[in-house]
DNA sequence: AATGAATGAGGGTTCATTCAT
DNA sequence: AATGAATGAACCCTCATTCAT
């Protein structure tokens, strides 16, 4: 039942290479990055990974298509049949969605998408298929139903969509470029790209402001819109 | 005083070469764009290039640097002596400013930065002192005004900034990577990767979201919240 | 007595990588040949090919070994001590040896020789030894036995015995170059490289037309100058 | 009217690469052979060869394009309409054509075809168009033409143009294998392969043993059946 | 003995950069 | 100033060979 040292090591090896290939493709782009590199994080000698992924291209593919298909797509229907008010489901959604994937490894994956897929076409059909269009219609069913409900006002519910999911998209491609070239501290060469707002902060922060735009009897000034939203499992350690 | 037709093309030598080098690094990525290519678009050799730019690094920030320095920042302080309600001056900042940006090469700019700062750490220094900061600042300003004349609400302004900000340069980001990839019509070969969003619609629902949940006087359902806004010139066309 | 079927396909084994050698590095070329094709091939791991040769160029050498000490020398020595006129004798030397030759895979070692030689000159020494001398000796003396006799003319020996061998040789290679390449039938893709002249047709005619402008007796016309060879087991089919 | 004599290099360059090509293909293979070699013999650096063929395998097509087009096929036709007997024309074809082609570059792409064939299918059939069968029909009907005339017997025309040619195509390819790895002289570490005949006494000893298997009237045994032919420009020395 | 995962030197090809014209 | 031929370092990928299992 036991498999030998060497059997190990040959599942864990194209998992390995993806989880190199995702990091250094982030950083540098993937032109940039040589095919030695990867090996080379990934602990292993250029040819192996060639046993493993016929060309850097497919690598590259390899990738996208892990990390679209599985994390990114997942856990969003699973919230569909939730109960309660529609702004209680909406913050399930963005909120807890959203920090599940920036402090995942699949953060970088849109950094990759919008650097590459002008190179790399096939990559955009089914980026759209898989992320664009399942997530456009999954929030836009709840503000359609919110909508009917009279809960929100009636809204532009695609430019909505992009209201909400448009700045997290972008604090994951910031993650990746200017926010990762910071080096922060008081003696930093680089000044800090941004404030250190932490992602956590903002997103509810950001959520607060939409939906308080949204929602068709305004609460008072006091009150927290998401305060609803229990706290969460707060931002897993990136590996 | 008039120069020769030669001595023109000349001048014009510089700009038609950063030209060219914006639009094939934005399309394709610094790395995978070749020098000769460049200098081909410009419609000079590839020995041409060398001239005017001692490498093809230098080539990048150039770029860089001029759409930082004039383009992007620009507009901005020149309304910062505005008067009238903070909601009307934060119209006209985020509203006219940036669809003078989206239509324009610089729009590209974004994604070339999001692209190459960690390649290159100097951009980032540069991109922060240009425009991060400026325009933080000058977006913070207005919302500090706001907030102090009870207008808007008592928010995070950093993080107001940001969820006014991001969805356009998100767009921008868009504009260079899946939609140019998406060869709109109904026999498409590749499905629509977003809805054909009017980058003026859905700013202006953006805008209006927002400064609703920004207000501290929620206005009537009705009412347009941006309403104030003039009808700007509208997108000119893109050279 | 009686081996174990696992015994016996060990002990096979260098033999079934020979022969995967052979085809292989006739058809490709020892360069363009992979080791482990010839070890997939022969029906065998690419380590296994190493415990049986310690590298490619030694299997190289081995196939030729093989095929140029037993195969394509043989038969020769056997027949020299044949009675009966220096046609006949010939004629079953030239004939029936290079029948047998022809359509063994022998017949693709001169190929090997031809495109190896200058690449491994010790190859060129071991050839010359086994094969070149011998066979220019053993033909060599048939004919000066036929000179000596009054049957032949008197003709320069070595020249005599090129006009008489290289034609066969050359047929070996046709067979393994072009005649390989070609798809007989109506319809091919590629045109017949040469009429499809049996092997044995065309020795026949040209073992008849070299002796008649050998012997000094010119006989009438309709006599078969080669008579007198035997109908030959035909063409066994190559595996 | 003077080119500069950097025109004039590039003018050259790409037959100074065929040339170089030709030689080491023949030399060691197609396969076997590195770009860079053939491009430093070719006294340029590796880039250059790229600058004239996109890749190791047109090079590999021009060169043999290029011999096959002119140098064999040439100088064939041009006989055709030749006056005199069936023996003297195929003389002229048979013994002058070849003596230019052995002491040319172009008998190094024999081997080369022999050689490359299985791998570059394409070579077939240019091959076969340009050199076999034209080469085949122009024998072909001089064979006929004698026979018609009753100055040849009646012979299979295929078999006797193989009987002609086959040794001297064979003579080429033994010009560029064993004849090449010996290094005559006393002290040869590599004993010579072959006895050192010269091709032109080879060729016409052996045009004379065929012609007389080939003609109606037997001759004389002293005369040389070859006599007719006069001498010829002897082989160019080879550049 | 047999396997096949792993290695890394090697070779084809590209492309930033130089420089003679 | 402009060209584009030439260079050669660098990169992708292959494959002969090794060695742990």
């Amino acid at each position: 039942m036991l498999q030998s040292p060497r059997q190990r090591r040959k599942d864990a090896r194209p998992q390995e290479l993806l989880d190199a290939a995702l990091d250094l493709f982030v950083e540098k782009g993937f032109a940039a990055t040589r095919a030695e590199e990867v090996a080379a994080r990934a602990g292993v000698s250029k040819g192996t990974l060639y046993l493993y992924y016929p060309s850097k291209e497919e690598l590259l593919k390899a990738v996208i298509r892990q990390h679209l298909g599985s994390e990114i797509a997942a856990g969003a229907e699973d919230v569909a049949r939730h109960e309660g008010s529609a702004a209680q489901l909406l913050s399930e959604l963005i909120v807890q969605w959203w920090l599940a994937v920036v402090e995942s490894p699949a953060s970088g994956v849109f950094k990759l998408i919008i650097t590459e897929v002008r190179n790399f076409p096939e990559i955009a059909e089914f980026y759209v298929r898989e992320v664009v269009e399942p997530g456009q219609r999954l929030i836009g069913q709840v503000l359609r139903r919110g909508i009917a409900h009279g809960e929100f006002r009636e809204v532009d519910v695609d430019a909505t969509v992009f209201s909400l999911v448009l700045p997290m998209i972008m604090l994951c491609l910031h993650k990746h470029s200017l926010a990762a070239c910071t080096i922060t501290g008081p003696d930093a060469p680089c000044p800090p790209a941004a404030p250190p707002l932490e992602p956590e902060n903002f997103i509810r922060h950001h959520f607060d402001l939409v939906l308080r735009g949204l929602l068709a009897q305004p609460r008072a000034d006091h009150a927290d819109a998401a305060s609803a939203v229990p706290a969460t499992r707060t931002s897993r350690a990136q590996s």
